[in-house]
Formats: structure tokens, C-alpha cells, sequence
RNA sequence: GCGCCCGUAGCUCAGCGGAUCAGAGUAUUGGCCUCCGAAGCCAAGGGUCGUGGGUUCGAAUCCCGCCGGGCGCGCCA
């Protein structure tokens, strides 16, 4: 059923096109924070001014006497304001016709089917298994899982897929400094390897290593073993932090699989037959200035080995032969460098890739604040916050909801101590207070909720209860913008602004009146909203609890 | 030095395919529970939207310069 906006929409945009025939203008409704600018504005009328070379309000006039009579069979209507914009107004049945819709759809509210779904992956958090998720994997995890949510929503076929490598020099870098720590070599000490990792995590690896591994001397001189152990040990550590985190992955991905498999030596294979490689100062070269890059990349280095750029570029293609047509990566930015890159080394195949793929969402590093001074994000350091140590503190709800609540390139400084002592101020509490409330009156109701979808509504005649409908009314429109501009952070402040509507409205008006018919269309309306921020909640992972 | 991103209320941040866009939270101050959950509500103060130009009838929003901050700029990953 076409939401009331969509229908208005359809309407005004048949007048705009009689009115100015082959102007190419797209009709674009906004809502406006004056409720005397109706529900819904256009200022189509003045942008068409220019073009047709007219007053406004005489183009304003002649559209709306060309909807007018459609539009209010549809149950809205129209008026001229100011310099010509074109104020909508929805009839209060309009309006409140949403609340049952809602209820009728259940958890499917918001979500569409796609007139045309698509295989869509989306690559998040990618840590290698040298050591526990920090904070920055965090923001991934929350950002990507909510993306990958959000597109579903959409009605595409989603893969949230997890990236590590588990076979180069890091993971080298990884077992050597398990062997030295096993053998009882301190950090920094005689004998301790460079740039080893000295996190106290190792240690852990390396006392789990020798009570488990029989012989520790003889294991101990077996790298390969060392290494195996290491890697399956953060592996576990990262599934379980994960699991907590409430992110499952599809697929995981190994980095050593590509070569394996022959895909980066063909990958290189496949770029030099492209004919946008040379050799030059021993190592082999790509042309990815030709794509935008300010500089030319090694691909083979002098020594004949690759760089890391070869199996991402390998991976990409694998990705796009998997056939997934739109794949979102999900890093830091950190890794921006690489964005121009990967799609050079596509485009450089000349196997039909499109341009712009794959996309990327990056995101700032996040800044931890502890006792007024900064913590380095740093794994050689040791000393960064942990996805864990976040979840332990403030909870799983909070940090998801947090993460989550700031555009993707905005720094991001997350105060612990803010959190730990405020952390029942959380901004989640409070869309999670409304939820709960609205079930402790569902319950102290003691009715069947399963009923209210089918209550009369005309009750709902309020100016809290109408712009409350309104909201509810808006939720899929922001559901699909959010997943077009890969902004789930868009969710969480709809979800606020929901809850704040609420609470308000349950301040001003009992919900359990005497009056029958008005207190079933109240109870319909809360128990929509309540629908509605469940909804939204469930694609941000965050539990919308009963009782709190 | 070059490239990308970011500068909006004391603080943390939305808005940025121009108009009906000066916003939210928090902090501060003052009110609201014999009443459906006060983890809540109501009200007040607080910003020349970093800065200087430009385009436009109209700019926080688009363009250019400058200032400040972040991240990149390896035959590291």
C-alpha cells in the first residue's frame, strides 16, 4: 500500500509536468519543522521560476488547481504560502490510517521488497588475528552490521563477510613473539624481537601454548606450531567478542586462500596482459596513475615478491565473479589510500568491472579519553580498549547504539569515563525506556494487542497524536534514505526523535482512560510506536527489552 | 609540500542534491510524581554555522582562498 507522502508525491509531480513540460525538475517534498507549513512543502514552484521565466506564486497556483482535485480524493490538501511555496496538508484520517498499517505489518514495517534485490556484500571489521578487537573494529562492527541490516531491510540479499589475513609477516611478527614470550623473554628485554607485539595478551598465548602443548621445549622450537596456535587462539578470542557484540558473519574469508587457489598470481598475470604495467628499478610496476592515483603502485617487488595490494585486488575480483554487483567495505580511514588503488587495479583488468567498485564507508579512528588523557589505539602498544573492555563496562546495548549514533566520518571520542559513570544516561536507555513503558501498559491493559490493529482511530485527533503518526508515517522513507547514503546513523537519531515524541505525549495524555473507543485508539497508536522502535532497534542490535 | 576528510550552542553531535534550516542531546537554572514506569516531562538562557571572497532573488548547505584539526602520501600490511 502506497504510504500517503508517496501518493501526494505521484500527484504533484503529473502537475509539475503539465505546468512545465520538458523541464527536466525532480519534485522533492520536505517536512517542515513549522506544523503551519502543513505536513508536507514544496518549493518546486520557485525553482521553476527561473526556467519558465515566471512568478512563483502564479506557477504554484497553476499546479495546485491541477492536483487540487486529485490530491483531495486522496485525503489532503493544498495551499499557496509565502513566495510560492506549495504547503500539503493530510486530513487527520490520512494520518492516522499509519498506526494500523503498522500493526498490521508487524517487524516487517519498514522493510520493502526490492523491485530489483541485489547481491550486496558488505566487508567489515577485517582484523587480523594478531591480537584482541579494539575500539576502532568496534565502530566497524557496529557501522557494518548496521549497514548490512539496513540493506537487507531493502530487500537485498546481504553477506557480511570478515577479511584476515592469516598467512604474511604480521602473523610471522605473531608467533615470534609468543615463542619469545614462552621462552621467557620479557618485552623489551635481551633478546625480545623487534617490533614484536608485547600486549599482555601474548603472554596469555604463550602460558595457554606451553600447558597445553606437552613437551614445551620441543613445541617450542616448532614455529609452525607456535604460529597455528596462536592464530586459532585470537581467532576463538574474536569470535567470542563477536558473538557478545551480537555480529555473525557469513562467510570468512582467507587472505592465504588466494594464493592457494593461483588467484593472485593470476590477478598479476591478468595486469600485465593489460598492458598497464613496465618494469622499471627491478620491480614490476601498474599504471594506476592512468586511474586516478597520484602515483604509479609496485606490484612485484625487486626481491619477486607481491605487495599487499595484489591479493586486494585479487579479492575484489573474486568478490565480483562471486557475483555480488554492489559490495561495501567497511574500514578506517586510516586505509583511505588503498580506496583509489583497488579500484585502479580493477579497472586495470579490463574485465567489465564497474568504476566505482567497490564502494567504501570510512570511518574516523576513534579517540579513547581515560582519566582526561588520551589512550593510543595502537597493537604494538598493548594498551588500547578492547571491544570487550566497552562491552563490559557500559553493556553491549550502549556501545552498539553508541558507535553507531555518528556519521561514519566524523572523529569520534569515546570517554570512558563518561561512560562508566553516566552510563545509565545513555541516550539507548532512553529509546529503550520508551519501549518498555509502552509494554508495562500494553500488560497493566491486559487486553489482546493482536486486537488493536483492527481499532477505530478517529479518536487519535491530538496535535501530539498526529505528529506522532506522522513520525511512525516517516520511518520507512528514513529506512531507505539511511541505506541509500550508507548512513545507519540515521536510525538512531530517528529513534530518538520517536522516543522523544512519546514520552512526551505520555506525559501530557493518559494512555488508560475510561472512554473505551479513546482509550483502544491511544493503545493502538503506542503499541505501533512500540512495533516501530523495535523495528528500528533490531537493525541497530540493539535488544528492545520488555522490562528494564 | 601534495591528496582525502572534518570545523555548527560551554561539551558531544545532527542538518549540508540552497528557500519553510539555526537544531538535538548534555551541562546550567527554574518547575512537574496521593495519577498508565521521574531511566520521564515542561520552561529559560546559550551559536555573526572556523574565516574571507564568489555564484544566486535566496547559502550552514554549491565554488575558490586562508586558518585550525584528523588520516594518508613505502619495493610495510
Amino acid at each position: 500500500m502506497p504510504s500517503p507522502k508517496d501518493t501526494v508525491e505521484l500527484i504533484l509531480a503529473g502537475a509539475v509536468r503539465r505546468v512545465a513540460p520538458g523541464i527536466d525538475i525532480t519534485l522533492r517534498l520536505e517536512l517542515p519543522r513549522n506544523p503551519d507549513h502543513g505536513d508536507y512543502a514544496t518549493s518546486v514552484a520557485l525553482q521553476l521560476a527561473k526556467p519558465l521565466a515566471r512568478k512563483p506564486r502564479e506557477i504554484a497556483e497553476e499546479i495546485v488547481h491541477n492536483a487540487k482535485a486529485d490530491i483531495e480524493k486522496n485525503g489532503a490538501s493544498l495551499e499557496i504560502a509565502g513566495a510560492g511555496f506549495i504547503n500539503i496538508r493530510l486530513r487527520s484520517t490520512t494520518k492516522q490510517a499509519v498506526v494500523a498499517e503498522i500493526l498490521k505489518q508487524g517487524s516487517n514495517y519498514g522493510r520493502v521488497s526490492a523491485a530489483r534485490p541485489e547481491k550486496v556484500m558488505v566487508e567489515f571489521v577485517s582484523a587480523n588475528p594478531t591480537g584482541p578487537l579494539h575500539v576502532g573494529h568496534g565502530r566497524q562492527a557496529a557501522l557494518g552490521d548496521a549497514l548490512a541490516a539496513l540493506l537487507e531491510s531493502q530487500g537485498h540479499e546481504v553477506t557480511r563477510e570478515f577479511y584476515y589475513n592469516d598467512a604474511g609477516a604480521q602473523i610471522q611478527n605473531l608467533a615470534l613473539s609468543v615463542q619469545a614470550r614462552a621462552q621467557g623473554v620479557e618485552p623489551g628485554g635481551p633478546g625480545w624481537p623487534a617490533d614484536a607485539y608485547a600486549g599482555d595478551y601474548i603472554r596469555e598465548i604463550a602460558e595457554d601454548f606451553k600447558a597445553r602443548g606437552g613437551n614445551p621445549r620441543g613445541d617450542l622450537d616448532d614455529l609452525d606450531a607456535v604460529r597455528r596456535f596462536a592464530v586459532a587462539f585470537l581467532r576463538d578470542e574474536q569470535d567470542m567478542d563477536l558473538q557478545k557484540f551480537g555480529v555473525k558473519f557469513g562467510v570468512y574469508f582467507l587472505e592465504s586462500s588466494l594464493y592457494a587457489g593461483g588467484k593472485v598470481e593470476g590477478t598479476v598475470e591478468g595486469l600485465i596482459a593489460s598492458g598497464k604495467t613496465y618494469e622499471k628499478d627491478g620491480a614490476l610496476w601498474l599504471r594506476t596513475t592512468d586511474y586516478g592515483d597520484d602515483k604509479d603502485r609496485v606490484v612485484r617487488k625487486s626481491d619477486g615478491s607481491y605487495t599487499y595490494f595484489v591479493p586486494d585486488v585479487a579479492y575484489h575480483v573474486n568478490k565480483w565473479q562471486r557475483g555480488f554487483a554492489k559490495v561495501i567495505n567497511v574500514q578506517g580511514t586510516d586505509h583511505h589510500s588503498a580506496v583509489t588503488r583497488v579500484r585502479a587495479g580493477l579497472q586495470a583488468l579490463g574485465i567489465g568491472i564497474s568504476e566505482g567498485y567497490p564502494d567504501y564507508v570510512l570511518h574516523s579512528l576513534v579517540k579513547v579519553m581515560r582519566g582526561g588523557a588520551e589512550v593510543k589505539i595502537s597493537k604494538r602498544a598493548g594498551s588500547y580498549v578492547t571491544v570487550r573492555d566497552l562491552i563490559e563496562w557500559v553493556g553491549r546495548d550502549a556501545v552498539r547504539f553508541f558507535l553507531v549514533s555518528r556519521k561514519a566520518d566524523s572523529e569520534f571520542t569515546f570517554d570512558i569515563d563518561l561512560a562508566l559513570a553516566k552510563s545509565e544516561e545513555n541516550p539507548v536507555y532512553y529509546v529503550q525506556y520508551a519501549h518498555a513503558r509502552i509494554c508495562s501498559m500494553l500488560a497493566q491493559w491486559g487486553g489482546d494487542p493482536a486486537r488493536l490493529a483492527q481499532v477505530a482511530l478517529g479518536a487519535l485527533t491530538g496535535e501530539k497524536e498526529l505528529r506522532l503518526a506522522q513520525r511512525l508515517a516517516e520511518f520507512p522513507d528514513m529506512l531507505a534514505a539511511a541505506a541509500g547514503e550508507l548512513a545507519p546513523h540515521a536510525v538512531a537519531f530517528y529513534l530518538r526523535a520517536l522516543a522523544g515524541d512519546f514520552h512526551s505525549y505520555y506525559n501530557a495524555e493518559r494512555i488508560l482512560v475510561e472512554d473505551e473507543a479513546l482509550r483502544d485508539a491511544r493503545l493502538a497508536l503506542c503499541a505501533a510506536i512500540r512495533q516501530t522502535i523495535a523495528n528500528g532497534l533490531a537493525l541497530l542490535g540493539v535488544s528492545a527489552p520488555e522490562k528494564m
